[in-house]
DNA sequence: CTCAGTGCAAAGGATTTGCATGCCG
DNA sequence: CGGCATGCAAATCCTTTGCACTGAG
């Protein structure tokens, strides 16, 4: 795992009053090793020796702190990855057959028209502190 | 609720081989109403003679006929809206706190560039048929 | 020593399903 | 008439929580 990340997430979650944990280090450095969204079977499969309840509890924590992030996909599991500010802004292709989920990044220019949309959105709506999201659906290669 | 989409919500519930009966009528009569996303508690206050296992039965029926669409928010139920070829194409703003879902549009120009950009990546991806999915996230003027 | 973190098992809660009955086609 | 739709209640299954125990500070 990197270092940096590693140091920045010690700093929030001590930040949040909270201890960076064996667990809790165990599955930032699994969401880090993997880079893309991970439901909480796959993080098990993963991390043998971590309870299911340790699981959704920690990540609950590292939600909190700023570290990690809730994906919705389309099917029945929650998935979590790191925040952008520890990775890179992105969006999701959610295949809307089997519920993975792959990160891709778009052109810096269409990202700017966005950011100005939704702050004239925002403007106009009263919404405020508004972040975007943006999502493809479709079949993975593998579901065709 | 408007002729026209009474009309071919019967037209595509008979070509998934699916009756058009009250409880699916009356489901869609209250979505053409609201014009917002829809929970189930919400659909069942609307509706107070609808049973609970009708409303999440016909709701699945009336997806799988391309009637209407689930819409994922930030709280714990999942909503339903008409789809975007029954009404218009817009996206969503969801607050954070409570999970209402409010519609709104954005400029053609940026649509259609986004439009440009989602076909990039589904060349580049493999991901086929993709449909794109804008949220904003923020603060709703009430849990401002 | 103390108190947050952990694992296990049980509870919670939205959604789904089994089954007997009613009604549309 | 036959089969799908319906309502009720029970079952499912992801997620959360209670509790006793352990380990870090």
């Amino acid at each position: 795992m990197p270092l940096e990340i590693d140091a920045t997430v010690a700093a929030r979650l001590r930040r949040s009053g909270e201890r960076y944990t064996g667990n809790r280090r165990a599955l930032v450095e699994i969401l880090a090793r993997e880079g893309q969204p991970m439901s909480i079977p796959e993080i098990l499969a993963a991390e043998r020796a971590l309870a299911q309840s340790s699981a959704y509890r920690n990540l609950s924590v590292l939600e909190r702190a700023g570290v990690v992030r809730r994906v919705v996909a389309s099917d029945e599991f929650t998935r979590f990855e790191l925040t952008e500010d520890l990775t890179d802004h992105h969006h999701h292709l959610i295949c809307s057959v089997c519920g993975q989920v792959e990160d891709f990044t778009l052109p810096s220019g269409i990202e700017r028209t966005m950011r100005r949309a939704v702050s004239a959105v925002s403007d106009e709506t009263g919404y405020n502190a508004v972040s975007h999201r943006i999502d493809l659906i479709g079949r993975c290669p593998r579901c065709a």
